[in-house]
RNA sequence: GGCUGGGUAGCAAAGCGGUUAUGCAGAGGCCUGCAAAGCCUUAUAGACCGGUUCGACUCCGGUCCCAGCCUCCA
């Protein structure tokens, strides 16, 4: 039984597909004009997991994550660069799949683009103007009349009457009312436009989710996510377009992932104290990066650091350890049963709103269990590694070669190191333990730690 | 001003009205030539003040503090 975390009725639920085994699951993706930071990362893996999550529960998942490739800050970027937005926005596309494929991010089965929705958009903002809710103004911009929708505000509580309207952002005088929000924008001279029924422009921000995800999943579906910075407006002003255009429920489950912060302060674009993606890489690999993500649960504020990186690399590395050395491959099913108790346990973290922490959790219990089990009963053993590492592939990690995870980063060649560890093993024969010592020391100024085991001597990096 | 979340051990992070979370780091032990890894044992919690209860980290009320949103953001 699935539970998820609806911010709609702001409770848990229990998830029901509207089509019994059909789940249909829209994330709003990414504003391609830079490379995607910590916080899309935070959001691109938190879904990986829910959609690997969801496939093991119903048979047809449909996972739309669009591509926002027209808006100010693109057209912005591209006249600083003096490119085109799309020689711009397909370079940023390019560099966030690299991202999500060292992330271990399945790619979602359909990706949509902005620009290749225009047909879809302008459907849906004849619809609002024709039923009243949207407005062409004098200046030409077509505008959505927010206070048209009944229940604006609703959705991520606002009071309509309370809002600091114009506090940060200057109201643009065409507006009929401040709250209005612009679904078309006519286009400045050398800007990027497409012609549309109201002249040539572009669309506003919101209008580009509703119009893709009603058209791949249709006007009323199951999932819709994204960062818990979209709730308001973004999200809001979807339901406002969507259900205003289609007159029907538009989503039934909204999922919102928190933030990353750094130094207990929102990683922002605006605050600028955000790192990408891939500069974090060249430090810890994908796999790190992931079960940095997923130590936290997905509602809770995660806090970036050096510290908290360094102690998800080395909690990694336990896992990593417990496996070498073991026999993964061939996983049969039928002694796996017998375990059965950690596979429901972690089911059920899973069932629980997605509760990771707790999922890997019972990972280290069944870690500990192969450990203790390695030295005395080997087949026992080498049946709850594979099991550890079947669990670890459901939410995305274990999937590296364990040698590679274990000893990558090392300056020193193979053959370097192996040569050094047989001078050091026949000065340990002989007995002469002040020579072996003083190789172990020399390697370990390369961060080498090695292990003496009965089957020789192994090394991994510090 | 309005509205959301949250305060858990040295750090990170969950569940739970009563019984070990888990990981990293620490202490003692086993193992080892010594280590490392692993195993065993172990210390350190629930912002504050009340209330409910046989019993509260968990439920309720209040106080303080932190973060976020109120038309750039994931």
């Amino acid at each position: 039984m699935l539970k998820i975390y609806n911010t709609l009725s702001k409770q848990k639920e229990i998830f029901q597909p509207i089509n019994n085994d059909k789940v249909g699951i829209y994330v709003c993706g990414m504003t391609v004009y830079d490379y995607c930071h910590m916080g899309h990362a935070r959001v691109l893996v938190m879904f990986d997991v829910i959609t690997r999550h969801l496939r093991r529960h119903f048979l047809n998942v449909k996972y739309v994550r669009n591509i926002t490739d027209i808006d100010d800050n693109i057209i912005k970027r591209a006249v600083e660069n003096k490119e085109d937005i799309y020689t711009l926005s397909n370079r940023f596309i390019d560099a966030m799949h690299e991202d999500e494929h060292e992330l271990g991010i399945l790619p979602p089965d359909i990706e949509p683009r902005a620009t290749n929705t225009m047909e879809q958009i302008f459907c849906m903002i004849k619809s609002l103007i024709q039923k009243g809710f949207a407005y062409q103004a004098h200046n030409g911009d077509v505008y959505y009349s927010v206070r048209h929708f009944k229940n604006y505000g609703k959705f991520s509580r606002k009071n309509l009457n309370k809002l600091e309207v114009g506090a940060r952002i200057k109201v643009e005088s065409a507006k009929r009312d401040p709250l209005d929000f612009v679904l078309w924008k006519m286009s400045k001279p050398n800007e990027p436009n497409w012609s549309s029924p109201w002249g040539k422009g572009r669309p506003g921000w919101h209008i580009e989710c509703s119009a893709m995800s009603t058209h791949h999943l249709g006007n009323h579906f199951d999932i819709h996510g994204g960062g818990m910075d979209l709730t308001f407006p973004h999200h809001e002003n979807e339901i406002a377009q969507s259900e205003g255009a289609n007159n029907c429920t538009f989503v039934n489950t909204w999922m919102h992932i928190g933030f990353v912060n750094i130094n207990n302060k929102k990683m922002s674009k605006s605050l600028n104290n955000f790192f990408t993606i891939r500069d974090v890489l060249k430090n810890y690999n994908g796999e790190i990066l992931r079960y940095f993500i997923m130590s936290s649960h997905y509602h809770s504020p995660l806090n970036f650091s050096d510290e908290n990186l360094n102690k998800a690399k080395s909690s990694l590395s336990r896992l990593y350890t417990t496996i070498r050395g073991l026999n993964t491959c061939n996983v049969r099913n039928k002694e796996i049963s017998i375990h059965f108790d950690y596979l429901v346990r972690f089911n059920e973290a899973l069932d629980d709103d997605f509760n990771t922490p707790i999922a890997l959790s019972v990972l280290f219990e069944l870690a500990k269990t192969v450990n203790i089990q390695r030295e005395n009963n080997t087949d026992q053993a080498n049946t709850l590694a594979q099991l550890l590492k079947k669990l670890g592939g459901y939410i995305g990690i274990l999937q590296m070669n364990t040698e590679n995870f274990l000893k990558q980063g090392i300056s020193l060649s193979d053959e370097q190191i192996n040569t050094k560890i047989t001078n050091r093993n026949k000065a340990r024969i002989n007995k002469d333990f002040t020579l072996s010592d003083y190789i172990r020391d020399e390697l370990a100024k390369f961060d080498i730690i090695l292990e003496d085991n009965i089957n020789g001597t192994t090394w991994r990096k510090k």
